[in-house]
RNA sequence: GGCAGUGUAGCUCAGCUGGUUAGAGCGUGGCACUCAUAAUGCCAAGGUCGGUGGUUCGAGCCCACUCACUGCUACCA
């Protein structure tokens, strides 16, 4: 296994505003990624906005505004979630730099140059709303007009010529190629899918589009700008340095895991992997599909008005919260459901009383008992030694989680540490130990704290803010943080001198005056 | 229609190659404690494991049929 990773998440269409499935995706990219660096990966994190085609001129034109503006002013919004969701990508790629149109040219000549381009020529049912061609079954005449059955919008005859990519000679690679790597595609129930779509055969696809030129121009063809697949998917190899071999981020391609929603799951592992093996470039290790949101069940739309705005919602409930729910309550990989409720839940009950309460209760009594300093350890019972071996086996155990992704996994796993540590602060008494046994109270809050500093190092991930400060008020030392630092090698020094205790997490309470 | 998958306590889900009283978290009810963010701990209630029929000494776990729901079914970021 390389030590090195790149992940990347899609790169978001700016023709609206961030929703909250963006900031979903983007943070368990961030959580992967953050995951990958603690445990002394070398890590490139990618995400950015895919800003071409022509919806994209269309909302400018609606907004009379130049598309080149529509696209600056919403890539910054997308850029401005990240930042407000607290995301560590290494860079934010947009499909309209000059290192992309180089990257695009460059890929294309080289399916060129293997002869799987050719010009040809396109026609159909076109829905300008869904951007995608229609068969005259998938449409029903209505008036004088015609509209998709699926999505109700309008569509229009459309003939043009465009080139096509040899996609149909791809198929055997492609299904000996998921044969060979049985991770390439996650959870299985997308990868069942895509085999069978492949397996049932391959139709060659129109790869350019004459009818608007807000893209990249194909080489020697000006009059042709690149359609969505090549010049979307390109991003991944863009961001590595592509074509410049030399590059300094080229050691980092292929890409280790492609994170996706499974609405695009074709586009990443049928058309990338063929472009990438026309052009004789090396395939991604990974390709993994989170689920979509709903709230209480029903599908986010604007009609509905069930639409929330991610930024204010990490504002109402705090950055930590929100990523902490969405990670833990869904099964990595599958659909999940959400609502203010479910939020407030968790973030009480997880955050404010388990983990926040567990440090505030155990903190303050070595903060009043022990002259604010990490407490003696006068020796070890029976009663811890199962604590330590299951802290001691929390890194490992996330290990093999992340292995498939089971983000829900590894954290259920560290609050069932912080259960079993309130379980065994309780059981213990040290309020009572303080009159009867102090060297024992001390050994007590000694290992609870110690326990916390596990938790603290697996938390970091998902919790980057609160695990930070919870292994501030233990003063680990900032060097000291990494998943190698989760052994006993490296436990509480007693005597440090430990900061005054505060707040980690404050309960949810609803705002009083709801009256209108 | 075809292919794939799901259906287990009020809710969200675990249940390894079939084997003693089917588990967890949340929620609910009762009790305890007071170190703590009215936090925490303990105990309890609650399920004929979608249905029917099989295989087996024995089946949530295997087979057949059946009902309900979900995804995919050629270019829907």
């Amino acid at each position: 296994m390389s030590n090195r990773f790149f992940i990347s998440t899609a790169i978001s269409y700016p023709n609206g505003v961030p929703h909250l499935g963006h900031a979903y995706e983007l943070i368990a990219a961030d959580a992967i990624a953050r995951f990958m660096r603690l445990d002394g990966r070398e890590v490139f994190f990618l995400t950015g906005t895919d800003e071409h085609g022509l919806k994209m001129v269309q909302t400018a034109e609606r907004e009379g505004i130049p598309v080149r503006e529509l696209a600056d002013r919403n890539a910054a919004r997308f850029r401005a979630m990240g930042q407000a969701l607290g995301a560590s990508n290494d860079d934010f790629i947009r499909t309209t730099e000059a290192r992309h149109y180089a990257s695009c040219q460059e890929i294309w000549r080289r399916m060129e140059a293997n002869g799987d381009i050719y010009l040809s020529k396109y026609s159909g049912w076109y829905s300008v709303r869904d951007e995608a061609f229609y068969g005259e079954d998938e449409t029903r005449v209505e008036g004088d007009k015609r509209f998709s059955i699926s999505t109700g919008t309008p569509v229009e005859w459309v003939e043009e010529e465009s080139y096509f990519f040899r996609l149909s000679k791809y198929q055997q690679p492609l299904l000996d190629w998921y044969a060979a790597h049985p991770d390439f595609i996650g959870p299985d129930t997308r990868k069942n899918e895509v085999v069978s779509f492949v397996s049932r055969g391959l139709t060659d696809l129109s790869v350019s589009r004459k009818t608007f030129t807000w893209g990249v121009p194909v080489p020697g063809a000006p009059d042709h700008v690149m359609y969505v697949w090549v010049d979307a998917l390109t991003n991944y190899i863009t961001a590595c340095g592509f074509p410049d071999e030399g590059a300094e981020r080229m050691k980092f391609w292929p890409a280790s895991l492609h994170l996706i929603g499974k609405d695009i799951v074709r586009f990443h592992t049928v058309y990338w992997p063929a472009f990438l093996m026309s052009a004789g470039l090396p395939l991604p290790e990974r390709v993994f599909c989170h689920g979509f949101l709903t709230n209480r069940g029903e599908k986010m739309s604007k009609s509905l008005g069930n639409v929330l705005e991610p930024i204010a919602m990490s504002e109402q409930y705090g950055v930590d919260a929100f990523r902490y729910f969405f990670l833990r309550e869904i099964s990595f990989g599958q659909d999940g459901t959400y609502s203010h409720e479910a939020i407030v839940g968790r973030l009480n009950a997880d955050l404010a009383n388990d983990l926040g309460n567990l440090a505030q209760r155990s903190l303050s009594m070595v903060n009043k008992n022990c002259e604010g300093r990490v407490p003696a350890n006068n020796g070890i019972h029976g009663d811890e030694i199962g604590l330590f071996d299951q802290a001691s086996g929390l890194i490992n155990a996330a290990r093999q989680n992340m292995e498939n992704f089971a983000l829900h996994t590894i954290l259920a796993d560290i609050w069932r540490l912080v259960a079993d540590t309130n379980r065994y602060f309780a059981a213990q008494a040290p309020w009572a130990l303080k009159k009867t046994d102090p060297a024992r109270m001390e050994t007590v809050l000694y290992v609870t704290a110690e326990m916390l500093r596990y938790i603290g190092i697996a938390a970091q991930p998902f919790i980057p803010q609160a695990a930070a400060k919870l292994l501030d008020l233990l003063a680990v030392p900032e060097g000291e943080r990494t998943f190698a630092h989760a052994d006993g090698k490296f436990a509480l020094k007693s005597g440090t001198e430990l900061p005054a205790p505060s707040a980690l997490f404050p309960r949810y309470v609803e705002p009083e005056a709801d009256k209108a």
